[in-house]
RNA sequence: GCGCCCAUCGUCUAGCGGUCCAGGACGCCGCCCUUUCACGGCGGAAACAGGGGUUCGAUUCCCCUUGGGCGCGCCA
């Protein structure tokens, strides 16, 4: 049988990174044993349904290269379909139209919860005759759920959950206006897509229970499910804006990595013995089910940075560029650094790039730390810099520019030899040699190797820039 | 209130009755490397929520307490 697993957001917000994560448990799973992830977009609720998140969700999956198969469904097409499964569930005797209103159905609440009980709704149309039916009032219909004995889910993360039959209420599989409730309509589409497995947040382990109800008076197989436990904040609260409930995309804004994040994201909840780095390959093939906890994870921006500054340092040079230049217009100055990529710049950046890499954590930090090279003069000096370039410093530089100038063959190399050289001479420390010119030729404190800085700026760019200074 | 889920270092986690005075990773603290910042190397502090059982033996199994979370809509 063909695994067939779904991610199924509502549009009514961008894709958070919890969705990001349930998608991408789908994703693996169904990639790992050549099924398909399906997508669905549930949007039966036509007041909060826009089409920008719908926009942002399709966008935060192609980022994270979560590609899924076949046409987007779109749950509302599906209404008529819907529907005629709550008929033909009607026609069963399997469920049956409420006419209880609005006002009744608080006061019945109200009620249950003051006495204790958990049902809320009492079925108190279940047996009633149709004619007894208050004139003008558009019913409901409910699913005449069964009144004793247990409901249960062998769920193949939370292992078996039991709930008992009197504790569950009928609930509505169809509005009074005849579209769909979530709960009905996700049972039909689940059936008529295929759906072998739903794996989703485990907020929605007690609305299993209700489905599962729906499956049985249907008669339809149930699909293996598998909830997956919440992300959390930092402080074990729900995950909020303040602390990193956002949309994929200001993820790409802050300059992570698409596969650093998916990475992250993998070991959120699941574990695969002491390893912590997966490649794609490796995360497809060793996925599963089993090894899912079910306990809920804090979600951690430190790690997450860890594992971000761990693939770029990973990556090659020509991709960690193009992996940039991608993402540019997402980043901070990143549109002023698109406008000056000349070949040129493209050029530079790359033979910097070894010493500018392994000191970002983000793409943003490169971004940063490349100033130096696409920055145009007279460039711009930070506070800490502007420290070190004292009277003295100041004329160290004028006497080193000399010496640099008589270098015939501009290398790293051959500028180390010179400033070494220098240092010698002046009997200075070298670093008191080299972090003046760093700090002029940069215009800040932290910066590739400066060696590698001189010899990436060229002879020319260089010695203007150290004159510019004295 | 009712129902359901969860509980190992600060965080992510390994552990599926003895191999655990509990292992890895991030973070933190030292030291080394070093022209800065990083990277890298070495070392360190740091956890089985509490109480009952079961067992020759519990981090591992059961119960209770406590603490978190989720759900309880003609929202999804």
């Amino acid at each position: 049988m063909t695994v067939v697993t779904r991610f199924a957001p509502s549009p009514t917000g961008f894709l958070h990174i919890g969705g990001a994560r349930t998608a991408l448990f789908n994703w693996l799973y169904a990639r790992g044993r050549g099924g398909k992830m399906l997508l669905r977009i549930e949007d039966t609720d036509r007041e909060r349904s826009t089409q920008a998140a719908i926009d942002a969700i399709l966008d935060g999956l192609s980022w994270l290269g979560l590609q899924w198969d076949g046409e987007v469904v779109y749950q509302f097409s599906r209404a008529a379909r819907h529907r005629e499964v709550a008929e033909q569930l009607l026609a069963a005797g399997r469920a049956y139209r409420c006419y209880a209103s609005p006002e009744e159905l608080a006061q019945m609440r109200e009620e249950a919860r003051a006495a204790g009980r958990a049902k809320l709704y009492d079925g108190r149309w279940r047996d009633r005759d149709p004619a007894d039916a208050p004139p003008g009032v558009k019913p409901v219909i409910r699913l005449k759920a069964p009144l004793t004995g247990e409901t249960v889910i062998e769920d193949a993360v939370q292992g078996r959950v039991v709930w008992k039959n009197e504790d569950l209420d009928d609930i509505v599989l169809l509005r009074s206006d005849g579209t769909p409730t979530y709960m009905h309509a996700v049972v039909v589409d689940d059936h008529d897509m295929g759906v072998t497995h739903i794996i989703r947040g485990d907020d929605h382990l007690t609305n299993a229970a209700r489905q599962k109800q729906i499956y049985d008076a249907l008669g339809w197989p149930v699909p293996v499910m598998a909830h997956i436990p919440l992300i959390h904040g930092p402080d074990g609260s729900k995950l909020s804006k303040r602390h990193g409930a956002l949309g994929v995309d200001a993820y790409r804004s802050m300059g992570y990595l698409p596969a650093a994040l998916r990475n992250y994201l993998v070991r959120l909840g699941w574990s695969h013995g002491d390893q912590e780095i997966f490649s794609t390959e490796e995360m497809v093939a060793a996925f599963d089910l089993a090894q899912i906890g079910r306990s809920p994870a804090r979600f951690d921006f430190a790690k997450l940075e860890n594992i971000n500054g761990h693939y770029i340092r990973a990556s090659a040079d020509k991709d960690l560029l193009a992996e940039l230049e991608r993402a540019l217009p997402y980043l901070r100055n990143g549109a002023t650094l698109a406008a000056r990529l000349t070949p040129d710049l493209r050029a530079k950046f790359l033979a910097a790039m070894p010493g500018l890499k392994e000191r970002a954590k983000t793409l943003n930090d490169l971004v940063e730390g490349s100033r130096f090279l696409w920055t145009t003069r007279p460039i711009d000096i930070d506070d800490k810099a502007k420290a070190l370039l004292t009277d003295d410093a100041r004329q160290t530089i004028r006497e080193l520019v000399k010496d640099l100038a008589a270098i015939d063959t501009w290398t790293a190399a051959t500028i180390e030899a010179a400033l070494r050289a220098f240092a010698e001479r002046t009997q200075a420390k070298l670093g008191q040699v080299a972090q003046p010119v760093r700090a002029a030729l940069t215009g800040r404190t932290t910066s590739p190797g400066i060696f590698d800085v001189l010899a990436v700026l060229g002879r020319e760019e260089s010695l203007a820039r150290l004159n510019d200074q004295v």
